[in-house]
DNA sequence: GCTCTGACGTTGATTTTTCGACATCCCTTG
DNA sequence: CAAGGGATGTCGAAAAATCAACGTCAGAGC
């Protein structure tokens, strides 16, 4: 059914440019690419991906804008599970001690205290 | 100075492999492979990562095993870094909301209590 | 010794990816 | 309208990745 998309490394590159800016123009993309290849090529490669239906464009005034066609809400999920089960054994409390020793995690009082709620309606619903 | 590894799809795929079984033999690879292609050419991807030294071999008996240069210690960080930038706009508080959300956490009071301490020590240590 | 089998490397062909020169289109400005 | 400039698509070449046929080597069992 739904098969994993085989991204070559420019095409994921593009991709995690695109899900991190929302929607992103052709020089945006480039201008965050590891050596930037030239304008045309970055486009040839926004061009397959439309094509294999991983991006969709838009106009933005004269420019082209392009987004993921899967929401981020779902790859977001898809990317934390494949970290979880790749480096953490499956164990998200694992992940979860990882994310919260990252350096500059940058916590706030207030969202230390939502996600002290979360972890408590995890366990009421029985996850 | 640490330049990101850029890896081929193919690549990428048995490095992810090779860090969820820590060592992992020629066969155990390409068994986990999508597509496996035939054993000779997962060899050759093998010999092309330990010559860009991402993997190592070790001797198990008859058998090479490989596994992977940088520590999984390590490479869970940085892995992680990476999904809460591109898919969390560097929120750490959003990346920890979506795994505890994930079906199936599989969160024992044991590991939420750890957990919570955890937060607690993260939000004194980052004040 | 001889063969069979499994593990591995070499090599070169095929396929995919990556790329940019160039043409086209559209808008703006004179 | 004509010229200029930016944004995009076409096309084919160059580079990289992918792959497997084949050859070598070592041990097991006969």
């Amino acid at each position: 059914m739904s098969e994993v998309p085989q991204f070559s490394r420019r095409e994921r590159e593009v991709m995690d440019i695109v899900h991190e800016l929302g929607t992103a123009t052709s020089a945006q993309i480039r201008s965050r690419m590891s050596e930037p290849p030239t304008d045309s090529a970055v486009r040839s490669v926004l061009r397959i991906l439309v094509g294999k239906g991983h991006l969709s464009t838009g106009q933005d005034g004269v420019r082209y804008v392009y987004s993921p066609i899967v929401p981020t809400s779902r790859a977001r999920r898809s990317a934390m599970r494949h970290v979880v089960r790749t480096f953490f054994g499956g164990s998200v409390e694992g992940a979860v001690a990882t994310l919260l020793e990252l350096e500059d995690t940058g916590l706030t009082p207030e969202e230390r205290a939502r996600l002290r709620a979360l972890i408590d309606r995890a366990s009421r619903e029985g996850r």
